[in-house]
DNA sequence: AGGCGCATTCTACAGATGTAGTAGAATACT
DNA sequence: AGTATTCTACTACATCTGTAGAATGCGCCT
């Protein structure tokens, strides 16, 4: 499921709030995004056709829902970016964050806790 | 600098070797890609408008470079993918790496132990 | 009934992308 | 020199993306 810039625009106001009309994604846009309506629409149908939205009638309305997580779209998104520009491996990614600057020394120590934390704790539920 | 997946993949070739001409990019590429000699020329012709590779003439024959790093180029892909998909925030990034499997336990042990290392080991030289 | 406002569906259109064929110039082989 | 090989520069073309206007339909107010 490969979304475009402008289908994350959208799914990210969809996951904000849904169910919604094109009208209320519309509004929930980030400021200074300023699309027709019938750009919007145009948009919600074409994921529609994509199968990442629903579309459910309301009498005259459509409705629409996430039909993809925004957990399944990150994943997705990740997992591309991994592939064209780190070699499809962790490792040259790992290697990345740690080096260069994309994090702050405080976002790193946070990451490092939370992995951390994470491979500790090991043998609980789920 | 946008580079898009088919470009990424030519800039891939010639990160690997460089400077180096059409044929050469071409053996470079992953096995699998079985793209037309023209097909990388022109990738190549467009990598070089957009100024991502140079061109230099060795007789009648083009020679190509990047002219962007590796490094530079991933930083930038990098950022688009936070921006778009993860708010824009590491926060949200730094938990997905966390909580979701895009990263075996292995791996994210790993990388804990380079960014602890990275923010323990404070205050050197470079 | 006529009109206002909002929703819908169609159609459009330029620029980006992926992929490559053609024709002519340069070089190399015999 | 004649022919085969290899480059290069152009051109092509189907899709996909970003953006949106136009025409048309429906509910509601006066």
């Amino acid at each position: 499921m490969k979304l475009t810039k402008a289908e994350w625009q959208i799914m990210n106001a969809l996951w904000e709030k849904h169910p919604a009309t094109a009208r209320q994604v519309m509004e929930q846009l980030p400021a200074g995004v300023h699309w027709a309506y019938t750009t919007i629409k145009t948009m919600l149908t074409r994921l529609v056709e994509k199968e990442a939205v629903s579309e459910a009638k309301q009498g005259n309305t459509s409705v629409y829902d996430p039909l993809v997580s925004q957990r399944k779209a990150r994943l997705s998104a990740f997992r591309s970016l991994v592939d064209q520009a780190f070699d499809g491996a962790m490792g040259p990614l790992v290697h990345f964050l740690a080096e260069e600057e994309p994090l702050t020394p405080k976002q790193k120590k946070e990451l490092a806790a939370l992995l951390q934390d994470e491979t500790t704790r090991k043998g609980e539920s789920k």
